[in-house]
DNA sequence: TGAAAATATCATATTATCATGATGAAGACA
DNA sequence: TGTCTTCATCATGATAATATGATATTTTCA
């Protein structure tokens, strides 16, 4: 459903907002904590400094937190930068234009579904993931 | 997502569902109609003829024909060769297991969603996206 | 001012997906 | 029997996603 990237990308937010409160945090404890490849890490959450979902600090005590707060950030915030994903490619059969009125043979019954898929990322945020954070990844 | 040949499979099996309900439909034709690479389309078939979707028959005047009836066929049979869907990697964070009980932070959300997206695969008929099919792709 | 710690970035390697081209194998029919 | 048509398969190439390793840049602090 998500790239690896835009998973990544996810794990890293939940974690910075997780454990991101009152300090920063560093790439490479994330990196050990989440199982993801440290620099590959790395450029990711650089990228979601650039699209304002991170914040990132240089040098020594460096790190990086939220640049928003988490219950009002939204999921496809932090996963859209990384994959077609809330947006493009609604259409199941690959249509470049698949609407009510030029429609593809799935087009109806998977609208209903595409929608709730969008509305998932779309709607949710942050904050309520981490609540229903038993085991924290 | 569907990946670029789970939906070359099932745009094919929707054009062998529509137009070989009194003939064999041939490869060459499909990729042409379809606007899909011939070898590539070829090997895809070839694989849902081994799943049991498709039947070939070789030499001249072969070609394609389902299986089982349209209205019998179900997405997910033609998909999940192709990609792991209706199937695996349910959870959103990529966790090898997730369940109510090993619950990941977007379990309990995003399992609302997941399980409309399986629901789709697992209980759509061809038969019934052909119906919808106001333009076929 | 210099060393250490951290992010930022570049160059490259690896892997999986998608695609192409050539050839083999089976069946129909003159 | 031979040839043509069609599916089946193999070998290879192209591209994008994922990952690694080395280096540059910024900041803190002794």
């Amino acid at each position: 459903m998500l790239s690896q990237t835009a998973e990544y990308a996810l794990r890293a937010v939940l974690y910075v907002a997780e454990h991101g409160t009152d300090r920063l945090v560093q790439v490479t404890e994330m990196a050990a904590a989440l199982r993801i490849p440290r620099n590959y890490l790395s450029k990711t959450v650089h990228a979601l400094v650039r699209e304002g979902v991170l914040l990132s600090t240089r040098g020594k005590s460096g790190g990086f937190r939220l640049a928003v707060p988490a219950d009002r950030l939204y999921v496809v915030q932090v996963v859209a930068p990384f994959g077609s994903l809330g947006e493009a490619r609604h259409c199941l059969l690959g249509r470049p234009h698949c609407s009510d009125r030029t429609a593809c043979a799935a087009h109806t019954k998977w609208k209903l579904v595409a929608d709730r898929v969008a509305e998932f990322f779309r709607e949710t945020t942050i904050a309520e993931l981490l609540q229903g954070a038993a085991v924290p990844a």
